[in-house]
RNA sequence: GGGCGCGUAGCUCAGCGGGAGAGCACUUCCUUGACAUGGAAGGGGUCACAGGUUCGAUCCCUGUCGCGCCCACCA
């Protein structure tokens, strides 16, 4: 016997152990099924499940389920990605709590720190998952950073390289001070600050007194100026170009330049180049063969190329010397406060980033670009929704370079491997590097055997190059036997290339795995907007350049979820929730009910506590709509044929149960989770629920044994048929109440299937049509008794007037149930109404109820004539759209058929109206 | 500056060319043997605004206003 209500705390846990088992999960159990494949997006190492990802994956799960039980051979990949920074910063924090750090431990150390804490405190976002109810096969985890995967990186980046595509360039970056690392122009964040604007007068050269005048929000910068650039045709300063100002502080002369990048309309109309930090400033620079000045170490403080009074300062402190110093020389004009976007990690948000010149490795993707436009194009990959579409072509025709470089510990280190320049006797010079690329170490020691003709050793990362360089050189000069240093890159690679290879890799590309043969091109990516540009793109361009064939033919971009009042969540905001709260209080599939039902194509989702709630309830109804089946004998029988059944009731749900079999197919295809979870809640609350069990009742407790047979069967059987439909988005309840309800053993759990067999779901139609006549009577009858104020206890006759043949077959066939609901004591047909009777009109009908006493005409009267203003009302409009002749002339001839059909009923229901209130005369 | 999306019942949202829908909230009634995490009956909307297309517009087009997001720029 059922509980009262379902206690998913203690079934879930249990549930899913029995289906990781079972192997259920698992890909390649059917080989001679269709292949069904996804691949997660890898959720960071470091992450805990935030409502985000149990959206994401609810979604993933629902449909690996769908797919599953319709007997296709499913492979949902699971894995995580290292997240470079985000996982060396946890690393480091906890050391900095033992007093010990990154550096001080040295390179080989630190990374095995790292190890340790990955595979101690790693990954707790995949248990999490489990809890969520995720269906991946986790035998086939991976994680960015296995030997597979590396594998996979380190010969994607030596082809690349071989291709020409991957090279080292000098240019301008987004540079993190405080991780000193280059970050990738997507990583950044700009966010709108207060700050100030200066303006600075900067001397004109050999003309005593006059000045010109430059505006920044940043004038510590004003140390690596190398010109002012004013408008060609600005007559303000057309007599300054060719001459040159005095740079404050530093005492430098720099040319005033003429350049169309200036805009008069903006500050003075003449602006500082500082090519060194500013990316428009560096495209002048180049312009006008201007030198680069870099006035910033590495750790965001000025350097040796500025006046000794500011080296070392950091820039912000610099910032404030440098105005104050200005100010005391009255060389600031001056200061107006403004807002402005200022570039900060998009991590943190805590770190102001600095345009800096360094040499980063560079992958050219407009080839690859290309390809995965011309991809999207050919509809070999599909967005849903398709306005997304858009916004791919938008970024990826608008395509740079990719910064693949970061300088950190932990990641895929680039494998390139450096050594002195040539080993001749006049080019002892350390710089330039030769450069090995190659897949491993033993084979760019090959490599570098063969090109020195010499043996090589590898110096550590934790060793000193130049230094090993140089006692190389010595050696080598003094011809002493000598072996050549060679020195790995120390950079690793963005985070995003090796998650850009995770379509194929996961499957044992390079390795001609059957996985890849079968599961390659996977079905359907599912994931957020916010990573279309970092992940979505990226996976397109590298698939397409490594497989013959695209990674996945959708990408279904799903909603971002905001708290319940509409804000993004966000940790310093505090309107976190978190989902494992919510599975806590109300169960895994109350949530993931709730994220389907709030899924619907573009727009953000709304999730609280109060949401979950509604939908906890709608798992306690289905627990009890069982429960009631369970008290009443329902039974699952075993070749029961739904096409057979002979009760009105029992064929209409069976039509009801097979048309929401039909409609979920057809949502959870088209990926309208929404629809198909609201389809499914309606159904199951107000058609099974309200009234099919409703019905059941009077059957059960009466004496025609025959029918409560049928009925048993058929209430077991749309019940199970519920259970199948609603697994994929609520497993666990489900498949409990699917083991609860067996009589024998089940062929299998749920999880296994079968979906539905839509074509063997029959259609009766004239069922459909008398029940619905049963329970408008039953509506009709509820609503007077109710305005009528008749005591719920109180029974009532009902008499039908004028009803035609089939209306008093249903009612006959029909009415112990219709006594019941109702709450009737007898219902009769006949050609007078008694008096005293409250009426309504169904149909060609009038329906009677005889009050007595308890009747209130003029109440009555009144409700009567509310109907039948209704009715004319109707009858009007339509009216107004026959005797438009356009309309009857350009209608399609079922329109106006239908119009003229509604008028009919209507004009009928208002005669009828009108006939009862003359009645109550 | 370019792009995308959104303004529908008090709230959250679905619908998207021919009768305005759901959930929550609200009102009234019901502690009837599945379920009060429930049931029944109700009230509530010139579908942001203005034009246009159409026989017909909440739905398509244009514009306006308001809100949100993305990209670019920001002396």
């Amino acid at each position: 016997m059922l509980d009262k209500t379902f206690n998913p705390g203690e079934v879930e846990g249990r549930i899913y152990a029995e289906w990781e088992r079972s192997g259920a999960f698992r890909a390649g159990r059917r080989p001679d099924a269709k292949p069904f494949s996804i691949v997660i997006p890898p959720p960071n190492v470091t992450g805990r499940l935030h409502i985000g990802h149990a959206l994401n994956n609810t979604l993933q799960d629902a449909l690996a389920r769908f797919e599953r039980m319709r007997g296709k051979d499913v492979l949902w990949q699971p894995g995580m990605d290292h997240a470079g920074i985000a996982t060396q910063l946890v690393v480091e924090r906890q050391l900095a709590e033992k007093q010990q750090s990154r550096v001080g431990l040295g390179r080989e150390k630190f990374l095995e720190e790292v190890w340790r804490w990955k595979n101690e405190s790693g990954g707790a976002i995949t248990q999490q998952l489990r809890r969520l109810g995720a269906s991946a096969d986790w035998s086939r985890e991976r994680f960015t950073m296995d030997d597979g995967l590396s594998r996979a990186v380190v010969k994607v980046f030596v082809e690349l390289y071989k291709q020409n595509l991957i090279y080292k360039d000098k240019r301008l970056v987004n540079w993190d001070p405080r991780l000193q690392t280059a970050v990738s122009d997507l990583e950044v964040e700009n966010i709108e600050m207060k700050g100030h604007l200066w303006y600075l007068k900067y001397r004109i050269d050999g003309q005593m007194g006059r000045f010109i005048t430059v505006a920044t929000t940043r004038p510590e910068t004003m140390l690596g100026d190398v010109a002012v650039a004013v408008h060609p045709d600005d007559e303000r300063y057309k007599d300054l170009i060719g001459k040159f100002a005095i740079l404050p502080l530093a005492n430098r002369r720099i040319p005033i330049i003429a350049d169309e990048y200036s805009d008069p309309e903006k500050g003075t109309g003449a602006v500082k180049i500082t090519p060194g930090h500013d990316f428009n400033d560096f495209e002048v620079g180049k312009r006008h063969n201007l030198p680069v000045l870099n006035i910033l170490n590495k750790d965001g403080t000025l350097n040796d190329t500025v006046p000794e009074a500011y080296r070392g300062l950091d820039r912000f402190v610099a910032r404030k010397t440098i105005v104050g110093d200005l100010e005391a020389v009255e060389l600031l004009d001056k200061v107006e406060p403004i807002t402005h976007a200022v570039p900060h990690d998009e991590k943190t948000k805590t770190v102001v980033l600095e345009p800096m010149m360094t040499e980063q490795w560079y992958l050219n993707v407009q080839p690859l670009a290309d390809k995965a436009i011309k991809a999207v194009e050919d509809g070999r990959t599909k967005f849903v929704p398709d306005n997304w579409t858009g916004v791919y072509f938008n970024w990826m025709r608008n395509i740079h370079p990719w910064c693949i470089s970061r300088q950190l510990w932990w990641g895929h280190q680039i494998p390139v491997w450096y050594g002195p320049k040539k080993v001749v006797e006049q080019e002892l010079r350390a710089y330039p590097f030769k450069e090995f690329v190659a897949q491993t170490e033993d084979e760019a020691r090959k490599e570098a055997e063969t090109y020195y003709g010499a043996k090589v050793r590898f110096v550590s990362q934790d060793e000193n190059f130049d230094h090993a360089l140089t006692s190389w050189s010595i050696e080598y000069k003094e011809k002493r036997e000598s072996v050549v240093p060679l020195r790995r890159d120390p950079d690793v690679l963005d985070t995003w290339f090796s998650s850009a290879l995770w379509a194929f890799s996961t499957l044992g590309w390079p390795d001609e795995t059957p996985e890849l043969k079968r599961f390659y091109p996977t079905s359907v990516l599912v994931t957020g907007f916010d990573i279309i540009f970092f992940w979505v793109a990226r996976m397109m361009m590298m698939s397409l350049w490594f497989m013959p064939d695209v990674p996945f033919k959708t990408v279904f971009i799903h909603t971002r979820v905001l708290d319940e009042k509409g804000v993004k969540m966000s940790k310093t905001k505090g309107n976190v929730v978190d989902p494992l709260d919510l599975i806590d209080e109300y169960g895994a599939d109350a949530l993931r009910f709730t994220l389907a039902l709030a899924a619907g194509q573009g727009r953000d989702m709304r999730i609280g506590p109060s949401r979950v709630e509604v939908n906890r309830n709608f798992a306690t109804k289905l627990w009890n709509a069982t429960r009631f089946c369970e008290i009443n004998g329902c039974e699952t029988v075993a070749d029961f044929d739904p096409a057979k059944v002979t009760l009105t009731p029992n064929q209409w749900i069976v039509t009801e149960t097979a048309a929401t079999a039909r409609e979920l197919t057809t949502k959870l295809e088209a990926l309208r989770f929404n629809e198909a979870a609201s389809a499914a809640y309606h159904f199951i609350y107000d058609v099974f629920c309200d009234w099919y069990l409703e019905i059941a009742k009077p059957i059960f407790n009466g004496s025609d044994e025959k029918a409560k047979a049928e009925t048993r069967a058929t209430a077991a059987w749309a019940r199970d048929t519920i259970f199948q439909l609603l697994h994929p988005l609520m497993p666990f309840i489900t498949e409990e109440l699917w083991a609860r309800t067996a009589v024998m053993p089940r062929a299998s759990m749920l999880i296994e299937g079968p979906w539905p067999k839509l074509d063997a779901l029959p259609k009766f139609e004239d069922a459909s049509r008398a029940m619905n006549w049963v329970i408008d009577l039953v509506k009709g009858v509820r609503s007077v008794r109710a305005e009528m104020n008749v005591p719920p206890s109180a029974k009532i006759a009902l008499v039908l007037k004028d009803a035609d043949a089939a209306s008093k077959a249903t009612l006959a066939a029909n009415s112990d149930v219709i006594l019941t609901l109702a709450r009737l004591s007898s219902a009769d047909v006949a050609d007078v109404l008694p008096k005293g009777s409250a009426q309504f009109v169904l149909g060609e009908a009038t329906v009677g109820l005889p009050l007595g006493d308890v009747i209130d005409f003029a109440k009555e009267r009144a409700r009567l004539e509310k109907e039948l203003k209704k009715a004319e009302e109707e009858i009007d409009r339509i009216d107004a759209k026959l005797s438009n002749e356009q309309f009857v002339s350009r209608a399609p001839e079922d329109v106006l058929t239908e119009q003229r059909e509604k008028r009919a009923e209507y004009a009928a229901t208002a005669t009828r109206l009108k006939e009862a209130v003359a009645r109550l005369a």
